[in-house]
DNA sequence: TTTTAATAAAGAAATTTTTCTTTAAATGAA
DNA sequence: TTCATTTAAAGAAAAATTTCTTTATTAAAA
């Protein structure tokens, strides 16, 4: 395999196949509650509407090997994808930015699911500080650096708005924050090995909307 | 993969262009404000660390031509994007299921720059009918379908918890919604001709983990 | 006016991702 | 046990996307 060597943080499974993969996991849970104990990748790929073939080949990434005429153990298969993808571990991130979107996300409680937990959310807004949503604090903005030294948080949620996003971002990765959750719209410039995830609800909104205006011509 | 709608509905611009087209649209509105009116692909892309002929193929969906030694008028190309992706339009939406992510997309402003205007939310809980969030009603769910009977809402956001996903949708498609912003982890099947737009936040999730994991080795 | 340098546009190549094909393995039935 | 069928796995082909090249245009400088 060609390693371009410019990308480390390149991942061995492709990006489509990680966004695949917690819906394997959610449809899975469903059937084991079912009491499924056994499942194929073409049952797999008939219920989520993808080829068979590129249901194993995503799931290969896990290490789980199928049977033949059996399928694949539907306990060991969600066991594995949560494994592979850190969702039974806890995950622990700040928050900056306790906006709307913020905010929503410290109510969101399904991110349990993913491992993810929200220590603290910070924002410079004294209306909002000293405010609790989901259970999780809302603290002085300033307080971020003093937190991060005694904890060893690795995930970044940022919702601020765009034009401090950049500013942010770098205080983020001067507290020792290894990925960032972008939700704002600001194109981020870090440093190679920071891991930045963009989540940009206009990126949707865009594919969603000229989609349908393109079936109504 | 079998996208959404097979061939007719197929964009003549492709998915990861149109997710890409509000990155540019931010950046333009941003330098545009800096006054500047005429801008290059080369320029663009080294901002957006994107490929300059990335940039030029991307904004040529649009149909605005650039002039060679000039770029093209900055003001004429955010123009021409509003106007592409439909952002320049009330694009109205319903909203079913108003709990955390719900309630978070009904306040969350920035959806009015995507044209998007949630006219009303629905939601079963007695509790929080008869509640405005974001200047937006949640009425009980059973007015959809008389509410949509009087209006001409194609678009329509889905918050509701998972197991009832399909239900809902399969009620909106009935209702005359033509495009679904799916946010449950829910596989829905609906009519071939209906846009759905998946967005689940644990696909995001997901990458940004195993990522991480993969980085901290 | 002519030349030069920068850039958009069009086409080709390379890469990535998905789909198709083949092979081998294992279960259940005869 | 043997055979037929189903399925996972590996590899090849196809499709889509991105990157690279080339060409032609145009504005600024000489």
């Amino acid at each position: 395999m060609k390693e371009t060597g410019k990308y480390k943080t390149k991942s061995q499974a492709p990006e489509p196949t990680l966004k695949r993969l917690p819906g394997y996991l959610y449809f899975l849970e469903q059937v084991k509650e079912e009491g499924v104990i056994n499942i194929s990748a073409p049952t797999i790929g008939k219920e989520l509407d993808l080829d068979p073939t590129q249901v194993v080949k995503d799931l290969a990434v896990t290490g789980v090997k199928g049977k033949p005429r059996v399928g694949y153990n539907t306990y060991e298969l969600i066991h594995a994808l949560e494994e592979f993808l850190g969702f039974n571990k806890i995950n622990e991130a700040f928050l900056v930015g306790a906006g709307n979107l913020g905010s929503a996300l410290m109510a969101y409680q399904e991110h349990q699911s993913l491992g993810l937990k929200i220590l603290a959310a910070f924002d410079v807004d004294k209306a909002k500080i000293g405010q609790t949503i989901g259970g999780i604090h809302i603290l002085e903005y300033n307080k971020l650096f003093h937190l991060s030294g005694r904890l060893n948080v690795k995930i970044g949620i940022l919702t601020t708005p765009n034009h401090v996003a950049q500013e942010v971002a770098e205080d983020l990765v001067n507290c020792g924050i290894k990925a960032i959750w972008n939700f704002t719209s600001a194109k981020l410039s870090l440093p190679e090995e920071i891991i930045i995830q963009n989540t940009s609800m206009s990126s949707y909104a865009a594919v969603l909307l000229r989609r349908l205006n393109d079936s109504n011509l």
